[in-house]
DNA sequence: CCGTATCCTACCAGATACTG
DNA sequence: CAGTATCTGGTAGGATACGG
């Protein structure tokens, strides 16, 4: 469990030093997964399997991981139903509907601009369309 | 070079679609380097040699791969003063400009909620402050 | 100063099989 | 259905040395 510092005036968040727990969770986050789930669970709760449907290409395994460390950040709620057969659900937390609020404009960008981002541009399979 | 398809108004770009270019290109540009370079470009050009001390960590070799991946994104413009030694300066190209501040919104939002995100979270190393 | 060329390793993540 | 456990390979990326 960590403690935080007495005096958090001296701590500076910086994305540019490479201690920082700022930088370790932008890396952390800017993984192959987080993104998605994170974009994934935006408007409504989830199962376990139909977040393995809507993420095309996530694994059981993938999912589970991300998902866990997801809990760990206080960006994801775990609502197990605690039936049999198992139901599970998953939603975001109110930090992680602030963090999506910014994670979703990235990725619309990234769609809007998709055509501008791979012009001139042979290094991104292209087997879409 | 890649051709645009015909119609593009068949395209429908999508992040969740495995086969969607917007897909791999968000897996890109989340990698461990490219949201730090751009945000590192956000306000003046810089050096290679400046870029590398602003991004604590990275390496020669990742910075030049970055450097050159976001060329051929039309995100960063190198500009060679063709001198010698040599001096090279890069700046982000408008487009680069508008996604840059999509991604400077998030890692503002990382560093003033980084102590919400590791709290009860021992997976993150601490050795900052 | 700004790169490139090699080599090499850790670990990310896919595949598969299994459980309550 | 919602997970774990184990094995495995591919590759991202670090270290190092060299070059214009």
């Amino acid at each position: 469990m960590y403690e935080l510092p007495k005096d958090r005036t001296k701590a500076q968040p910086n994305v540019f030093n490479a201690k920082c727990p700022a930088r370790c969770l932008l890396t952390f986050l800017a993984g192959k997964w987080h993104l998605l789930v994170i974009d994934a669970l935006a408007k409504e709760r989830w199962r376990n399997g139909e977040l393995m449907r809507k993420i095309e290409g996530i694994s059981q395994k993938m999912l589970t991981q991300t998902l866990r460390e997801l809990e760990n950040m206080n960006l994801v709620l775990r609502i197990d139903m605690g039936t049999v057969p198992p139901h599970v659900e998953y939603e975001l937390t109110p930090l992680g509907q602030d963090l999506r609020m910014k994670i979703c404009t990235l990725d619309r960008w990234i769609e809007d601009n998709m055509f501008e981002l791979i012009r001139d541009n042979d290094s991104v399979p292209l087997d879409y369309v």
